[in-house]
RNA sequence: GGCGGUGUAGCUCAGUUGGUCAGAGCAUGCGGCUCAUAUCCGCAGUGUCCGGGGUUCAAGUCCCUGCACCGCCA
């Protein structure tokens, strides 16, 4: 009832473009933290969704011959199907063509406006279509619009204004106090510094084309794709809508973002809605980009990653795990063949996959499939068992500030020291000598096994579950709290541990 | 042009406040085990810690400077 609310957003996504591994990439962080919040029983809520007006969306419907909509409607499958295959536990959707969105963007954009911090005024500026941005002089790289390089277009509109100059202090001072507002650090000091240089009022309406949510006093604009944009945030949570559900989620605990549009969510976002003395978000974590084999991923190179192919090659978990195993959280990576082959067979295969396997044979071959409450424990077994503990607590500590790469790592330094304990103990040793330590030995491993299964689970949650079965708990894990799983325990709760085909098979070749 | 970051074993990178800091993983070589997906375990390396200067009893770790690469902004 009085559950710990958790809450999770990825951007929305522009319709104008079909995911790839960028799109991918923010959203199974997403659903990582989400699914670890869920086993640390907090109640979640995880919005994502698509960003379907603009002048792009327009101009692409018109030249297919049909409507934005039309355009919006088709698109917005791409994301749906993908999040379905990926495994993404979303709890929200959001289309910013829906009523509900209009209401509210309207609603703010009115309110702000009565507040005297939108005002109507003019804007004169190089103005480049294709990236719906308006460029000063000194922008332009050589005349040319600096980020796709075509011809800028001399552009005049009336227009309306946020007054985001007078929130350069206020902003300043809710950095200052907030030191991990904006992760990872170095797009925290990129935030301040640019803040520090003074902000400039924003432009927040346009009248160069009509796909979007018309501003509520003046139907000839329509409102800047940003504000609309960002206010999905309020939206997706019942803003205007079902104040209680939204009150109980606000502030959003964390935006996860790509840090292309750090700048938006950094600066316009928390002033807007300071705006409307509403609480900004307690973090927005920037992530980094991922090349292609060493190459810039770009549509003329046709390098793009499709998705759908990655997890047909490898799998979805595979997937999953190598996007977060391969690269701190916040930092560029190399997305290669190479490399993520090398993840599954050494990482998922040899060391993870064969240790389940070899224990699951050992308590089949020399236990008849039982684990057995210990009969003798000494020194070893016991260290065993606090090493896992503090394991446990380097992972939660790690996944609690979006550390994902350090708290794998404490996974496999948890599969290390089991594969080494066996080792050490050589459970087949005991066996054949009778000795009754082996119950022991082998009801560790099945603890560590357990345990291991519930810290992969947000990023692996099927292969999670494969564990859990061929160990022999009934239940699913991603009912499971990690409060309660994270401690030794014995049960007799247990069906009977047979032999078991490979859960992380091998790639040959 | 302004601000910030990075430069450490073949590769990818860890290295809190200066004193086992010269490390990990992968790759390579050798040895061991046999429960296991020929997997696992142990051992062995190689390094002008970007160059130069300085502070200190002591510097990848602080200061100055040069070079290279990257990010944000103008």
């Amino acid at each position: 009832m009085n559950k710990k609310k958790y809450y999770i957003t990825t951007p929305i996504y522009y319709i104008n473009d079909v995911p790839h591994i960028g799109h991918a990439y923010t959203t199974i962080a997403a659903d990582i933290m989400a699914r670890y919040k869920r086993i640390c029983d907090y109640e979640v809520f995880f919005l994502t969704g698509t960003d379907e007006h603009g002048q792009k969306v327009e101009q692409a419907a018109s030249k297919q011959g049909i409507t934005p909509r039309e355009l919006a409607d088709r698109m917005v499958y791409g994301f749906i199907d993908l999040w379905k295959k990926l495994n993404i536990s979303n709890t929200g959707f959001i289309r910013t063509t829906e009523e509900r969105h209009r209401k509210v963007v309207q609603y703010i954009f009115k309110k702000v406006f009565e507040k005297g911090d939108i005002y109507l005024g003019e804007y004169e500026d190089w103005y480049c279509i294709p990236c719906e941005s308006y460029f000063t002089e000194f922008q332009l790289k050589d005349g040319k619009c600096p980020d796709c390089l075509r011809t800028p277009d001399r552009l005049k509109e009336e227009s309306y204004f946020f007054r985001l100059s007078d929130y350069t202090e206020r902003l300043l001072e809710y950095l200052e106090s907030h030191k991990d507002f904006i992760m990872p650090e170095i797009r925290y000091n990129e935030v301040t510094s640019f803040v520090r240089g003074g902000l400039r009022d924003l432009s927040v309406s346009r009248t160069s084309f009509q796909w979007g949510i018309k501003v509520p006093m003046n139907e000839r604009h329509v409102v800047y794709v940003w504000f609309d944009a960002l206010t999905n945030y309020l939206t997706g949570i019942g803003y205007l809508e079902d104040d209680e559900h939204f009150q109980s989620f606000w502030p959003c605990d964390v935006h996860l973002i790509g840090k292309d549009i750090l700048r938006f969510h950094a600066v316009y976002w928390p002033c807007f809605l300071m705006s409307m003395d509403i609480e900004p978000p307690r973090h927005i974590f920037a992530h980094g980009w991922w090349t292609i084999e060493g190459q810039k991923m770009s549509k003329s190179l046709g390098n793009v990653v499709d998705p759908h192919e990655i997890v047909e090659t490898y799998g979805v978990d595979e997937f999953r795990f190598f996007l977060f195993r391969e690269v701190p959280f916040g930092l560029d990576g190399d997305f290669s063949k190479n490399a993520i082959v090398g993840r599954i067979n050494g990482d998922l295969a040899n060391d993870f996959g064969n240790l389940v396997s070899r224990t699951v044979t050992m308590v089949n071959k020399f236990l008849k499939g039982k684990i057995e409450r210990p009969k003798k424990k000494n020194g070893i077994d016991e260290n065993f068992e606090i090493e896992t503990k503090k394991y446990v607590d380097e992972y939660k500590k790690s996944m609690d500030a979006f550390g994902f790469y350090k708290a794998l790592q404490s996974c496999f330094d948890m599969i290390s020291i089991m594969n080494r304990y066996i080792d050490s103990e050589a459970p087949w040793r005991l066996h054949r000598d009778g000795d009754e330590r082996l119950s022991t030995v082998m009801y560790n491993l099945w603890n560590g096994l357990r345990i291991l299964a519930v810290l992969f689970y947000p990023f692996m949650p099927e292969k999670s579950q494969k564990i859990w079965d061929a160990i022999g708990i009934k239940s699913s894990v991603d009912k499971a709290s990690l409060e309660d799983e994270e401690n030794f325990y014995y049960t007799e709760e247990i069906s009977e541990i047979t032999k078991i085909a490979p859960i992380f098979p091998r790639i040959e070749g």
